[in-house]
DNA sequence: CTGTTAGCGCTTTCAA
DNA sequence: TTGAAAGCGCTAACAG
């Protein structure tokens, strides 16, 4: 040591605050948290220490003292690179930040054990509420730790074997109003495509899909219906099965984004234009003039953030579940007629 | 209160999973942390404790004790809508998760203040490491804190006024090779459209344009360059006064992903097809045939992660600086020849 | 309005 | 290999 002040500096506590400013430690902790009962002579005193020292609580000792809860939330997706998900996760940080929360992002890459490795992880780090997006076929391991008070939120579908609070799309009858749209300009052979077809989602849209076109009396959907489950298979492939089959449809809808953009890609190969309706919205998809079955996704992400506030408030409110509604978005391709 | 166990649990402790398995505090944190110290027997007679009483040790508890320091990192991001980030974002997550740590993300609506005090509360939640593409003017006030130990990485742009360790694309030269491959087709007139322009990123590719002209004897650039700071100015329009000058380019470059989109929404809007290449990959520029400047986002966000990592490993290493590669990708649009 | 004492759940000594 | 005591930085509960 030279004798100039090469060590590095600790991180100021609330004592050195209160030894700098003559008051207690106590009263350093007011002006963090409750400044309303503090003399404004005194607050000033102790912000100037803070300052000068650069003061800043620690919020790990505060909350570990006030409960042991953490004021972060934790959003668990599938699938990062799926800009569905992180629309979502900007709706919700978006609401979350106003209340003073934020948001702690993992992700379980789609596979039901990893989902529940990470939210343990979480759990440990003792977040103040849970959503995620389930994966495992079953989200019954979550019961204890709702029972202990941490609010868990579904996002986009429903949790299996737990009583939880939800945000889902109006899946079913987006899809049927697409269908519909479809079949009045009258298409008949209409092929649904999607992959993966696990998902509670993709179950919905199937259903909205077979319910309009029993409307007009088609009830033999199954060949027109490509739903796989296997990431192996690529959609693209699956159009062209589709297209290329002796009794090809003359429109196609797809389950959800993925799909549309394997949908794109062997029409464009074909260079062929048929009538095609995607669910979820994308980038530039009104440059390509797709019609496509839209949402607000801020919105849903936003919801979340919503239902975990209100649970944090109220832990025994009512089980919420709400459907974020969705438009039918007319770009071109899903006003082309059938063929005669 | 009917007689049966309807009370809300409380959480297990160290002390509880002890008491079942008639050990000490100390003991069970040593089969939770560095179980190499604890006999086989004990360690399976705690972890069976610990399962019925579904103990998770309290990770706010644990790091406090050691230190102070959470296991969490943070990531700062402006606009969460573009896409960018959020490749970014997943390729942090996914490195720090493979080393135990957790991303916080937060959002800074690209706004300076809002930045200062995002990256305050996250400070005060003592984050081990602090990634932050950085929006304000000026990062000295993170100087202190760097010099508490606190790690902080530029993500995309260096900060400005404080020493740390960044990645960054190779703007510069992606942009020059993009140009370039322009003027070999013949063009001498190019367009640069870019909007908001004070970032960094921007210079730099503004740069590469610039010295790929003069190579060509073009040093009048001036008039082909669309570049604003105003988030007001619609990129669309500005591509259409580019197009509608006397004197129109025959070739546009664009500086980001959302210059790209607004050049293309215009271009279609005039049915019009000109060599257009944009830099930042993005969904369906294959379908649309988009020549690109295209990287590895993923990569450019494990490199971060990864220098937060060693930084935490050694703090008193050298300052790093990472430029990952850019690649030019042909699709059809970059390679459409001058008009004669 | 302000201070004192105790303790959140864990780990770091240090001792056995 | 195991345990007892002390304390990380903060705040709840109680005084004054």
């Amino acid at each position: 040591m030279d004798g100039r002040d090469v060590t590095r500096h600790a991180r100021a506590r609330l004592e050195d605050v209160a030894r700098l400013s003559g008051v207690s430690a106590k009263t350093v902790s007011r002006v963090f948290s409750d400044s309303s009962k503090v003399s404004p002579q005194t607050q000033q005193k102790v912000m100037e220490a803070a300052k000068r020292l650069r003061f800043r609580p620690n919020v790990l000792a505060r909350d570990l003292r006030r409960g042991g809860v953490s004021s972060t939330i934790a959003f668990i997706i599938g699938d990062i690179q799926n800009p569905f998900y992180f629309h979502v996760a900007a709706g919700i940080e978006r609401e979350l930040s106003q209340h003073g929360f934020t948001m702690l992002l993992a992700t379980t890459a789609d596979s039901a054990d990893s989902e529940a490795r990470v939210v343990d992880s979480l759990l440990a780090q003792r977040v103040r509420a849970l959503l995620l997006i389930p994966v495992a076929d079953d989200q019954s391991y979550l019961e204890g730790e709702r029972q202990l008070g941490t609010p868990i939120i579904g996002v986009d579908r429903p949790p299996r074997d737990l009583v939880a609070d939800t945000v889902v799309l109006a899946n079913r009858s987006g899809m049927a109003e697409a269908v519909r749209s479809l079949t009045a300009l009258g298409h008949r052979r209409i092929g649904f495509v999607s992959n993966p077809s696990a998902f509670h989602t993709v179950d919905e849209r199937l259903e909205g899909y077979r319910e309009a076109l029993r409307e007009v009396g088609v009830t033999e959907t199954q060949c027109w219906e490509r739903v796989y489950d296997d990431p192996s298979v690529d959609v693209q492939e699956s159009v062209r099965s589709l297209l290329d089959s002796p009794d090809p449809p003359t429109a196609i809808v797809t389950g959800n984004n993925r799909a549309t953009a394997g949908a794109l890609h062997e029409l464009q190969r074909r260079r062929e234009s048929i009538a095609l309706i995607g669910f979820d919205d994308f980038d530039l998809a009104d440059v390509l003039g797709i019609s496509v079955v839209a949402y607000d996704t801020l919105e849903l992400g936003r919801a979340a953030a919503r239902l975990a506030l209100d649970r944090i408030e109220y832990p025994d409110g009512p089980t919420q579940r709400i459907e974020v509604p969705t438009r039918l978005v007319h770009r071109g391709s899903g006003e082309i007629p059938v063929q005669v």
